[in-house]
DNA sequence: TGCAAATGTTCTATAAAAGTTCTATTTTTG
DNA sequence: CAAAAATAGAACTTTTATAGAACATTTGCA
């Protein structure tokens, strides 16, 4: 497939998960920069050799079956906001796939406390951990304590080889224990908070 | 989903939620600058094609709720974890469902900046917006001043009638503009950080 | 119950929007 | 350097949204 006809799809495909409709040919080129009729001449090509298909009617653009896999596991990222900035565009990015959370050994977990405040996860968040028995200095994990406490921290090892969980959280103190008595559960892959 | 439709779908449901019924023809359509008629062309559509149902009578509106379910998008909800107790089983609650943050009129965006780290949105999270034209007090929006500048904040109607932009960070001032040039894009469903 | 007001529905004509075709020009590619 | 492809601009056709008016229905109230 050309280049211009993988960005035009790409357009649809975001619009197409962003609005439930397939945009105008003059929205594509908008988005691309391009005349209708320019892309108009792409889409007709794309037609013909199968890539879309169409309703008659307005909007009326489709992306063909099986296309569109991962799609309702995805997002489309438009690009990124900032105070002062018009939003701009994430080149080469195109959707925030939500498909790469899952997979086996991922679970997740709903924060309760305030332990991790400083570095954002908040009480009531939700996090995605990834089962493991190790972790790496600085990974984030939850570890259970003497088989008794379950605590979410970030992890480091010391020299002397002792285990050191540490709050993000500037009124709490770091906590040492011998490596035996720490079990990891999982290792942060994400953090999810939700408004509504 | 037509663009008009969507506009049409908004207003109902910040009519639902503002007054406990839903609008009628001639109120969806002062508020979009529509005739009455025009406005039930597309209600029609729409009730034919499952966005909208109706019961009989004047504010008869309702929004379907057919929230699809699919295991593909959904992680195990474990439990709660925090700082000293063992983690606790969520009574009724046994899974994340991703697929609720998706659905039309919903986007993600890269932020950029740390306008918002008091909030826990840092530089370089993601976050997943429904498209509105409206705001209620109190929400986090990406807004467009302007039509220039997009900027992501929490909105506040002052008794004035001003339109309030409140950073989340200490060191930033709020920012305060007559309504006409506060164009929302969207409100603040999710937030996502990814770690690994 | 019967009437008036409010609301919802149907009809038609028209303006606007979207898609299509044509041709000329620019850009790319071998 | 020539051929092919991509693009822009304009003209054109088709589809759709919209307004305006008329008509039908529901609701509230006397």
């Amino acid at each position: 497939m050309h280049p211009r006809q993988a960005e035009i799809l790409t357009v649809i495909r975001n619009h197409l998960q962003a609005h439930g409709c397939s945009p105008t040919l003059a929205e594509i080129g908008d988005a691309l920069g391009l005349e209708k009729n320019t892309v108009h001449y792409h889409v007709k090509a794309m037609l013909g050799a199968g890539i879309l298909e169409r309703s008659p009617g307005w909007r009326g653009l489709r992306l063909p079956q099986g296309d569109d896999e991962d799609a309702s596991t995805s997002l489309p990222l438009v690009g990124r906001i900032a105070a002062g900035r018009p939003i701009e565009a994430i080149p080469g990015r195109d959707a925030l796939d939500l498909s790469t959370l899952l997979g086996p050994g991922r679970y997740a977990l709903q924060v309760k406390g305030d332990s991790m405040i400083d570095a954002g996860i908040f009480d009531g968040d939700y996090v995605v951990l990834e089962h493991r028995d190790v972790a790496q200095d600085g990974d984030i994990v939850a570890a259970l304590i003497d088989d008794e406490e379950a605590t979410l921290k970030r992890f480091r090892r010391t020299t002397s080889g002792e285990v050191l969980l540490l709050p993000e959280n500037a009124d709490m103190a770091p906590l040492h224990y011998a490596p035996e008595r720490v079990r990891i559960q999982g290792v942060l892959v994400a953090q999810l908070r939700r408004y509504r």
